[in-house]
DNA sequence: CTGAAAGCGCTTACAG
DNA sequence: CTGAAAGCGCTTACAG
């Protein structure tokens, strides 16, 4: 590979000069510039991005923690973190700490060690031994995580959003309200639950543990968790479900076929998130669209402008707007029962 | 920031010393090892990545091209990407070239600058204007593409999965049947295009544009394709149709469903990838599985080996097993008809 | 085992 | 506008 020395030897310049025909090319004499350019093309020269990355000591890489990358609403958080980076000229190094607290600390250690500027993390725990990253003086933003962490986030109002859902229910008849959430140490499990729970005292309707099942935000999760509900001794069963994601809601409605009760004319099923596939499952879901792609466009432009002293370091939330989304997987409550 | 000069002086040895304290710590005498780490621990010191890396001049990283992050199909072997690569020291780059030839350039100019090593391209396009690759001298492996990439890739044998597809449809007795494609530049489509075709004529049966419908691999498309079957005025309509991939097939059922048309029942529908939510729809899709996490995991571990001249150069396709997954979707012929 | 020196490829004051 | 020099932080022969 030809360096910049050997530019500046063909052009017959200085590399400062070659630098500055590159950079600052109007600061560079015409003459001068064109035996520059004749000599990068003729050589074929591409400047040595390793280098000049080290010489300006940043990366301009951003790293993005990932519980889980085959999770489709992450993956559309990822593509919204990728094209907002884009624009600003930032890369994207993809870091999967499967909750992992050591794997979170190699990466943190990549933004100590100057080989990323910053870290977007998606979905943080609660306090746990994975919850690392507020200990450091680490640039950093969450997205799709939840109020009071120590760093800026991009998130929406999960509070108000389960709400809506239980009011919807509980205003289609609902008086058996179960809920599937996800692991029980995660963030936004916590918040929703916090959610759900307000949703019911202010529908008059009591919190029944007996009704709520943990589940761990997958298909499989969803479609155990219904079963569970079906085989429980317990002889109040609910006639509708808050489910903390749609893949859990997808695989509950599955499991529920499994021992033939219909969605919704036996019993009502609400998702979360709003995934493609929601619209055109059967029935369709009835779901809470979280704006993935915004969220993750606006939590990297978030975090560029933090990096390049854009925005003030307030730590304050960026509350993107969600949307209540009715379908058909809800419905009054069958009288038959 | 401690550089390796403060801790080599607050150890009171050679810069040298401390490089090799770090790295080769039997070479360095006990005494000073001892006083090296000391130094380290009280100065909290870390490496600077940016210079090891401009030092070693490699990045040990990967740049991943793909077509649409958003994918599930995508995500899954991104995910087998992201694990194998970590396990060999690798960093991931995500590029989102978004079937652009300009972006495309800018991430094979990263390994030309050294910035990455290599590039694993997800299911590469045909001789297009997205078709850089090939022409640059850029370790470069393939994953979910097909035969004839002039680098080596990871994928199955797609004509033999679509056949199987076909083989099963026609034992069924069905005789009429369709196909929803990928847009007809992907290389993927051209292949399994020409794998149905194939499968057609194995079971004697003649291949009719009439029943061809040209998706881009989601579901709108799907539900789209779909519907205009049922609305062209062609009076043969397939009773049986071949999806390329599960999301267009997961379209397609809902948007028969829009016609009454129950599947399998009047119509039986394939897909192709066997997503988790396959699995889990009403009805079951009948699909190929790819083994898409362990097609990204071998796609990595292949480039590194390229990479690190440990596999021999012989541009030869890894080819992992399919396996036909038969479920709800597809039925004998409704006699009715 | 150890250190002084040179160098990776680029850029940034500095002096002219 | 231009070039010589110094330096970013690390590592690698080289000599001892």
């Amino acid at each position: 590979m030809a360096t910049i020395r050997d530019v500046a030897n063909e052009a017959g310049v200085s590399r400062a000069t070659v630098t500055r025909a590159l950079h600052e090319p109007d600061k560079v004499s015409p003459s001068r510039l064109a035996k520059v350019q004749a000599a990068i093309k003729k050589l074929g020269y591409r400047p040595n991005m390793l280098s000049q990355t080290f010489r300006s000591s940043s990366a301009k890489t951003i790293v993005v923690l990932a519980p889980n990358l085959a999770n489709p609403f992450f993956a559309q958080i990822i593509a919204g973190i990728v094209d907002a980076s884009d624009e600003r000229g930032y890369k994207i190094l993809v870091g999967s700490t499967n909750n992992s607290a050591k794997r979170e600390a190699e990466f943190i250690r990549m933004v100590e060690t100057r080989l990323a500027d910053g870290i977007i993390q998606m979905a943080p725990y609660t306090e746990g031994e994975t919850a690392l990253l507020p200990r450091q003086h680490v640039p950093a933003v969450s997205v799709a995580g939840v109020p009071g962490t120590p760093y800026p986030g991009v998130r929406i109002d999960n509070i108000a959003a389960v709400k809506e859902c239980i009011r919807h229910l509980a205003d289609l008849g609902h008086t058996n309200i179960g809920a599937i959430t996800g692991p029980a140490d995660n963030s936004n499990t916590v918040v929703r639950l916090a959610g759900f729970k307000e949703g019911l005292v202010e529908a008059g309707l009591r919190y029944l543990p007996a009704l709520v099942r943990e589940g761990d935000f997958r298909l499989v999760s969803g479609f155990g968790a219904a079963a569970d509900f079906m085989l429980a001794s317990n002889p109040v069963k609910p006639t509708a479900i808050f489910c903390m994601n749609d893949e859990m809601a997808l695989g509950a409605i599955r499991g529920l076929r499994t021992f033939n009760m219909r969605v919704p004319a036996d019993i009502s099923i609400i998702g979360f998130d709003n995934l493609d596939f929601s619209a055109f499952s059967s029935p369709a879901l009835t779901t809470v669209e979280q704006p993935a792609y915004d969220m993750g466009y606006s939590s990297a432009a978030l975090l560029v402008d933090l990096l390049e002293g854009k925005a003030n370091n307030r730590n304050e939330d960026i509350v993107l707007p969600y949307r209540f989304v009715e379908r058909e997987s809800t419905a009054a409550t069958n009288q038959d029962q």
